[in-house]
DNA sequence: TTGATATGTGATTGTATAATCACATAGTGG
DNA sequence: CCACTATGTGATTATACAATCACATATCAA
């Protein structure tokens, strides 16, 4: 049934949206990052080594897609996980990756 | 420290890869409809409304990914998914989402 | 008020990704 | 062998995304 993909295209958009929200290496180092709790975005850019006006669209991105939160305080702002399950993509991608190398390995052998 | 997130960069690298492997409402529908076990790439296709030549190209994506996997039979390629722990992706977008309509809803009512 | 700092955003440019077409390859059956 | 079908891939073009710079806004402190 062709008509169910088309009935949920909106829906799959959506779901792209939020996922794509995390599919940039900068973006997941500040997922991580804030594993641990709100940080502001001087720090953000500061620990992971990007340009400040950089850090802010990424974290843009991620906040328009509403997988993250802000709480202004004074010059800073706050950026902290507003759905903390997106945690499960780091450690899901990680065994990908865990499967991809052992299956590597396993091809390089019996080259 | 900056230096943490420096030494990390190829890992984020290829858990943005992984990610970006899904962040597409093409490879959303495919991975929703593998769920209930292998298909081939031409029912894929039909199943989704798209061209086949462009459901390969997202297919060998998500392949080289590690989220897939294939099994030949004949002509036909049968995919399926290789880490199903993917699956959580979908939920808790949806949850992102719900989040974000919820939110919508109240902006709408203060405005 | 003035100056300093944090954050965000328009404009630009370069790069990456997606869709399409044409075609190649490979397996299947007559 | 030949015709047919499924799959994948090179080449092209259009679109989307990322990085950077310059600048605007907002808050604080003196």
């Amino acid at each position: 049934m062709k008509s169910k993909a088309k009935k949920n295209w909106q829906r799959y958009e959506m779901q792209a949206q939020v996922i794509g929200a995390l599919a940039h290496p900068i973006r997941v180092a500040i997922v991580e990052l804030l594993k641990g709790g709100e940080v502001c975005v001087c720090e953000i850019a500061e620990q992971i080594g990007a340009e400040r006006s950089n850090t802010s669209r990424h974290l843009s991105v991620m906040l328009k897609a509403g997988v993250l939160k802000t709480r202004k305080d004074g010059l800073q702002v706050y950026y902290s996980l507003r759905t903390p399950c997106i945690l499960n993509f780091l450690a899901c991608a990680t065994r990908a990756i865990e499967h991809n190398m052992k299956a590597q390995a396993k091809a390089m052998a019996s080259a």
